[in-house]
RNA sequence: GGGCGAUUAGCUCAGUUGGCUAGAGCGCUUCCCUUACAAGGAAGAUGUCGCAGGUUCGAGUCCUGCAUCGCCCACCA
């Protein structure tokens, strides 16, 4: 036996990952059939290559790590499907900034496909070191099947997918306002915008009536529209006025020239338009005149509005951020009169211009200050500009997207919300899909969430400018020609046959296109979009004649959402009917973090719902955001993340599984402060406190970051003082977290505690013995671990991670540690009786470890190993049998033990333990040292005399007693100290001092008599006794009896000592 | 603005359908290097359960309001 008395992780873990890794321990095959219980199966969420992982992914792997682990003990087919996402704009991003900083080039600076080499190189560093991490964590995915979202196989997935939902009409070209950056010229993604409050203005500013109206005896000449952006009123198509406003009656279908374009624009009726009201809490209704300035080029909710009202959209701006009138201003032909003044201005610069012109021109009524929040650019930090383009759409409103999603949900977890579209005609209850109503959140109320989202879902555009990505397999004219290519009409008979083959759809001015009925001469190329289904494969020489015929390629690149929505199926060989699809697919949980319940897992679910009808998994657990000390995200963005294998580095992979697992409870966040920034390094020579032999103090080196007391012992030797020079290669400092010294401290104590059993192992002879050859301490240990065994089973059926991990806990260490191995330590020096408790021992150790190996795989499959070596036959007739198996990770889940379950050993044993923690409390507040003998005498009742009785060497050994007895007629010795405790009186023998124990005694009777007063006016309480649950009232009854006889025991003790 | 959550010991957090004389780990106090473990053992101290109301025989737990903090979604009148 080879095991040093400190538990060193990192020669442990890396030498048990690579056991598993030859063992293939962590490979599933889709055709097994020794897996009894079916297939199991967990999708990884593909972490961004944008940059390592932090502990927000450390603890999302070891959650599944554990259900995988545990899955597949209990024998089923479990698969983990690994891989990364590519992460679309963030890794561009990342990448070019790293390029800029190297050198000093732009993104522009280089053709595309040169580009996105570089983004690969960065990709492929990332992704081998999340591996690392991953692997260092102990996650058994199935690495075999690892997959990007972008390889060949996820790609064809992309493609199939497009082409499928471009087919079936879900997929369309429409207009949308994106988020666009003036400074770089390149759209962002929502959550690249980042919100910054500004000091702004409200301007009101007055557009005269075409003709004055009547309105409450007044004349109207014209309204006043409230604006945070004048300079946009170059583009105003309309001014809108909510119909709920009595002045709506007069003026909607009237209306109003817009100064100086002088362009005629009509006053539309719109709910969305604020009512004023001064008094408001709101404050758009403080602010508001009534009168919107409706610009649908320049304003998402304008666009809208526009919409509604078939109002025109004109955009006054170039991609810069100028006024500009060469970008969709198309009423110049009417002249636009003094707006050509603006030309050419920066949007800041018209703004301050056109606010100018309305003053002189006596048109602007007032100005207030305004703060609110205004979209920047994460990457120019210059105000987000809504710029009008054409992006590729996927529908999800469509029915048989959102609204399966939401018949997918459980029926349970569903709300009967008003809102819902897709309630209208049948109801839930009418199930005919067996998907439906199988879609289940833990916790439940993040059903919610996924119900609100889908009962609101807007279309999803999917179309990114951006390089690094799929692109979208679209081919159309970006330009229209001049005159139409003269052979268009080859063209459209050659593309009809490959419609009907299936090879290629097209789409027409948004409809569908019937060839036969188009003029070919009036074809609007621009307009006429063709999807190829495999433009990388098979129809190579499809795309090669469109672009022939002049049609390019649509450059932009999809959402990287939509990808990951297919990750499911992509990564399972889908559209390909295969075994590992059809095995794994459902899988069985997703397992993420609530703030991508939207962007992915609604995704996931429509995705699979229209492509393979049926779910893509069954649960949704949602762990914990992982915040940091100041009770921020963490996130790569905001630097604050802390790698895990920074953790592994100073408290070992299976100390931070244990403590992840332990933190991983309902609640919806956890804090994690990085209390330890630990100045060591591997070189570092950090004190350890030890003992030998000799009983003298020695420093040894540890490579590990200091707990709090060996700090506060090395710094009174003066170690610490930081004149520990740091080594070139390392970094000067890791983050890491006394948060997990709970985790190293328990892997320290199972290495020893099995250090323990092994030392009396070591060379014993493996007897066969039955159940009936065991001791009453052994019945009681492995009634509590049977009970250990069921519940921490149950908890994870659950998906409770904290509480299994407590349980188990708690058994090791307090009932294990505290209580058993120090009872059995004589029993293992005696001859004749040893190889019944060393095989129990065995036994328990075998189980024990069994349970904790989901949790802490390394530490645990070491020591099986050495467990295997020592003693392999761990068998105890009429005992539950657990199989004997090389490694632990392929050994079976404990078998069912609940026969073992008898709450007497438990009631015994407490009352056993009552008693040994009296003495000892006795004997420490009489400052009697442990080591001297002492006599204790116990009076009590016949039943539990009789248990104290026969466990009387126990209680001796435990407490080192020269003498024990129990009985009724006990009477207290002059001298002994005495604790009441429920029935009993335990009196230890001459120890006594009588002041001291009258303090004591004194101190006790108040307590009990606190309770006391509690209970009785409880129970004079008539509501109490007539309105609560019998047992209850019973329950205190039973209570105040008991504490009446013991109050008397401690009076009379009291007198005794006079 | 809409939604979700948090507030319990000095710190980080448990506390399941109301029955609580409110728990754990760390830290703190006292003693102990006893041949598995000082990353340990034995014993001990520590709480107006954010505030204010309400329901109830009974509230840390349920309801309402308030305060503070956090997250998600939406949003440039």
């Amino acid at each position: 036996m080879d095991m040093p008395t400190v538990y060193d992780p990192t020669a442990v873990e890396k030498k048990a990952y690579q056991r598993w890794l030859e063992h293939k321990s962590f490979h599933a095959d889709p055709n097994d059939n020794q897996a009894a219980k079916g297939p199991f199966a967990i999708v990884i969420p593909p972490p961004n290559v944008t940059g390592a992982l932090h502990m927000g992914h450390a603890l999302n792997n070891t959650i599944q790590d554990i259900l995988i682990r545990w899955r597949n003990m209990q024998g089923y087919n479990s698969m983990w499907m690994p891989g990364t996402d590519h992460a679309g704009i963030a890794t561009q991003t990342v990448v070019e900034k790293r390029v800029l900083a190297e050198e000093g080039k732009r993104r522009t600076d280089f053709e595309r496909d040169e580009f996105v080499e570089k983004i690969v190189a960065w990709k492929d560093e990332y992704e081998k070191r999340i591996t690392n991490q991953l692997q260092a964590m102990g996650c058994s995915c199935d690495w075999d099947r690892q997959r990007f979202t972008m390889d060949d196989v996820c790609a064809k997935a992309v493609r199939e997918a497009f082409f499928q939902l471009f087919k079936d009409g879900l997929i369309y070209r429409g207009k949308r306002l994106v988020n666009w950056d003036p400074a770089t010229r390149t759209a962002l993604a929502d959550d690249e915008v980042e919100m910054q409050d500004v000091d702004g203005h409200f301007w009101y500013m007055n557009y005269p009536l075409t003709e004055p109206v009547d309105f409450e005896g007044k004349t109207l000449t014209h309204v006043t529209v409230a604006t945070t952006r004048p300079e946009t009123m170059l583009g105003d198509t309309a001014v809108a006025i909510n119909p709920k406003d009595p002045r709506a009656a007069v003026l909607a279908g009237k209306s109003v020239k817009l100064p100086i374009v002088e362009r005629i624009i009509p006053i539309v009726a719109d709910d969305y338009v604020v009512l004023p009201d001064a008094d408001s809490d709101d404050a758009k209704a403080q602010f508001a005149t009534g009168f919107l300035k409706v610009t649908p080029a320049h304003d998402p909710n304008d666009w809208e509005i526009g919409l509604r009202h078939d109002l025109g959209i004109i955009n006054v701006m170039a991609p810069d951020g100028t006024i500009s009138n060469e970008f969709g201003w198309k009423d110049q032909e009417e002249n636009i009169h003094e707006g050509a003044t603006f030309l050419g201005m920066d949007r800041y610069e018209a703004r301050e211009a056109i606010v100018c012109w309305f003053r002189d021109h006596n048109l602007l009524e007032e100005v207030k200050p305004y703060t609110h929040t205004v979209g920047h650019s994460y990457r120019s930090h210059v105000a987000i500009e809504p710029y009008l383009s054409d992006q590729w759409y996927v529908k999800v409103t469509d029915d048989r997207l959102a609204g399966a999603a939401l018949r997918a949900m459980k029926n349970e977890q569903r709300s009967n919300s008003d809102g819902c579209v897709w309630k209208d005609g049948d109801s839930f209850e009418g199930q005919n899909k067996d998907w439906e109503g199988g879609l289940k959140f833990y916790p439940d109320r993040y059903a919610k969430t996924f119900q609100t989202w889908h009962e609101n879902i807007r279309d999803w555009c999917i179309s990114r400018q951006l390089w690094w990505g799929h692109r979208i397999p679209v081919w159309r004219r970006p330009v229209a020609l001049e005159t139409p290519p003269d052979n268009l009409a080859e063209m459209v008979e050659v593309l009809a046959v490959w419609q009907n083959e299936g090879r290629v759809a097209m789409q027409y001015r948004g409809e569908f296109v019937e060839l036969a009925k188009i003029e070919k001469e009036d074809l609007d190329l621009t307009a006429f979009f063709v999807c190829v289904k495999d433009p990388q494969g098979e129809d190579k020489k499809i795309v090669k004649e469109l672009e022939h015929w002049g049609l390019e390629q649509d450059p932009d690149v999809l959402d990287t959402w939509f990808s990951s929505g297919l990750w499911p199926l992509s990564t399972m060989g889908w559209p390909d009917d295969n075994d590992v699809l059809n095995t794994w697919n459902p899988s069985s949980v997703l397992c993420t973090a609530r703030e991508i319940i939207t962007l992915w897992v609604s995704r996931m679910v429509m995705f699979n719902l229209y492509f393979r009808d049926c779910l893509p998994f069954n649960d949704v657990f949602i762990h914990a955001m992982i915040q940091d000390g100041e009770g921020q995200k963490m996130s790569k963005s905001l630097g604050n993340g802390v790698d895990p294998l920074d953790i592994i580095h100073s408290h070992g992979a299976d100390a931070m599984r244990f403590t992840l697992a332990s933190m991983t409870t309902q609640t919806q966040d956890v804090r994690m402060p990085v209390d330890v920034v630990c100045p060591f390094t591997d070189e570092a020579f950090v004190p350890k406190m030890t003992s030998t032999k000799a009983g003298h103090r020695v420093m040894k080196p540890l490579q590990n970051c200091p707990s709090d007391k060996e700090k506060k012992f090395a710094t009174s030797y003066g170690v610490m003082s930081g004149e520990v020079t740091p080594s070139d290669e390392l970094p000067l400092a890791r983050n890491t977290s006394s948060k997990f010294d709970i985790g190293r401290n328990f892997a320290n104590k199972l290495w020893n505690a099995s250090r323990f059993a092994m030392t009396n192992l070591e060379g014993a002879e493996s007897k066969d013995i039955s159940i009936e050859d065991l001791a009453w301490e052994d019945r009681w240990i492995l009634s509590r671990l049977a009970l250990t065994a069921k519940e921490v089973n149950d908890q994870l059926e659950e998906y409770k991670f904290s509480e299994p991990i407590n349980t188990l806990y708690k058994f090791f260490w307090n009932d294990l540690c505290d209580w058993y191995l120090e009872i059995v330590k004589p029993r293992m020096r005696d001859d004749d009786k040893k190889h019944i408790s060393q095989k129990v021992l065995a036994y328990i150790l075998d189980v024990t470890l069994r349970l904790f190996h989901p949790f802490t795989p390394f530490i645990t499959e070491s020591i099986f190993e050495q467990l295997n070596a020592l003693y392999p036959d761990r068998d105890i007739k009429g005992l539950p049998a657990n199989a004997q198996a090389d490694n632990l990770i392929d050994a079976n889940w404990p078998t069912d033990m609940s026969s073992l379950i008898d709450a007497k050993y438990d009631s015994d044993m407490e009352l056993v333990q009552s008693v040994v923690r009296t003495i000892r409390d006795i004997r420490a507040h009489y400052k009697v040292a442990p080591r001297e003998p002492i006599m204790v005498s116990i009076k009590s009742t016949q039943e539990q005399c009789d248990i104290l009785s026969e466990q009387a060497s126990l209680i001796s050994h435990l407490t080192n007693l020269s003498d024990f007895s129990a009985a009724m007629d006990v009477s207290k010795p002059d001298n002994a100290a005495v604790k009441v405790i429920g029935q009993m009186d335990i009196y230890v023998h001459d120890v006594v001092n009588v002041e001291e124990e009258k303090k004591r005694l004194t101190k006790q009777k108040e307590e009990i008599e606190k309770f006391i007063a509690n209970a009785e006016k409880k129970l004079s309480n008539e509501n109490f006794v007539s309105r609560a649950k019998p047992e209850v009232v019973q329950r205190e009854r039973d209570n105040l009896e008991d504490l009446k006889q013991q109050l008397d025991s401690v009076n009379k003790n009291l007198t005794d000592l006079g």
